[in-house]
DNA sequence: AACTATTTATAAGA
DNA sequence: TTCTTATAAATAGTT
């Protein structure tokens, strides 16, 4: 898909090869992306680079479909009841995961109706300006639930770490509440 | 890419979501498999169809692949305590960190430009409509790289939490290709 | 399951 | 390296 058809077979040249590999990752990422929206598909990738450096994408977590993976592919003829995970990193990382569902979905939904706002737009200009500080809103509100998942990482594992280098202060300015359509 | 654009959202109807999931899997799988080949990268695919049955790719397997990610995610192997965080990971939130202050950022100037707007929009409404436009790309751009990022983070710790664990066989099952591949 | 009109991904190039 | 752009490839709706 590109200036000219290129063979599936190894790119010999070394940084044409990463640059090709960085694309398609994030291309095929995306595809995984779309497809477990598309049709509520629950996706685990894990991809080596030819560096050998990991990369993985999972919606709603690679966690939570692996391990659904491995219980239904290996019939759990277990020896222990150990067949979940079971520590309390885990409760907020499928917490964290469901969250972030929710908050695509209500970023998908104020886009579209960004969409149809760009009609309207073209009559009434006063409407766009109000339109574009709901956005904003959202858009601050968004920042700021993220920063909270961050920093339910931090508690698992992180913290330590991050405590020289702490997560962005969002200055949450008027976060009020998802905008409200009227129309 | 089809007959006509469609959003990114659960197709509703049954059927049709049926033959979306078909469609797109094997484009997905398609597109793993041409990565690896061309990237000499390994790459594993977990997918639950609507009807949650379970679909997979893997080259060199579903199997090795994760294999090798248990092996990475707990690099200090001689203890029984669970060491911190290696620097790998370290580095993917200090990278989701700087991105996140790049984007307030921009956030911030949209605002204030958004702002000047209000006096320019009394002539020109169209400049806003663009303005709005570009906030929603960076919007949308911006939650691509977090999404993308806190699924690295969670494969990070899901590694550990799973390396304490027995995880066994993964029997790759209706991997599409069976390439010969020299591993 | 095949067929295309279109959209989307991306190989080169800047 | 990130941004274009020409072209190849994927796929939505149709038959």
């Amino acid at each position: 898909m590109g200036r000219r058809k290129i063979e599936i077979e190894m790119v010999k040249d070394p940084n044409t090869r990463q640059v090709t590999f960085s694309k398609r990752r994030t291309g095929l990422f995306k595809k995984a992306n779309e497809l477990s929206l598309l049709c509520k598909a629950e996706v685990a990738i894990v991809v080596f680079s030819p560096g050998n450096k990991p990369y993985s994408f999972g919606h709603p977590g690679v966690d939570i479909v692996a391990e659904k993976y491995l219980q239904q592919g290996s019939t759990s003829s277990d020896s222990q009841e150990n067949s979940s995970i079971d520590a309390p990193n885990m409760e907020k990382l499928e917490k964290l995961n469901q969250e972030l569902v929710e908050v695509l979905a209500e970023i998908d939904e104020a886009e579209k109706e960004a969409k149809s706002q760009d009609q309207i737009l073209k009559e009434k200009d006063e409407k766009n300006l109000i339109e574009l500080k709901e956005l904003r809103d959202s858009y601050n509100e968004f920042l700021e639930s993220v920063k909270l998942r961050l920093s339910d990482i931090e508690i698992s594992q992180y913290m330590m770490l991050l405590a020289k280098d702490p997560v962005v202060g969002v200055k949450a300015k008027s976060a009020k509440k998802k905008k409200g359509s009227k129309n």
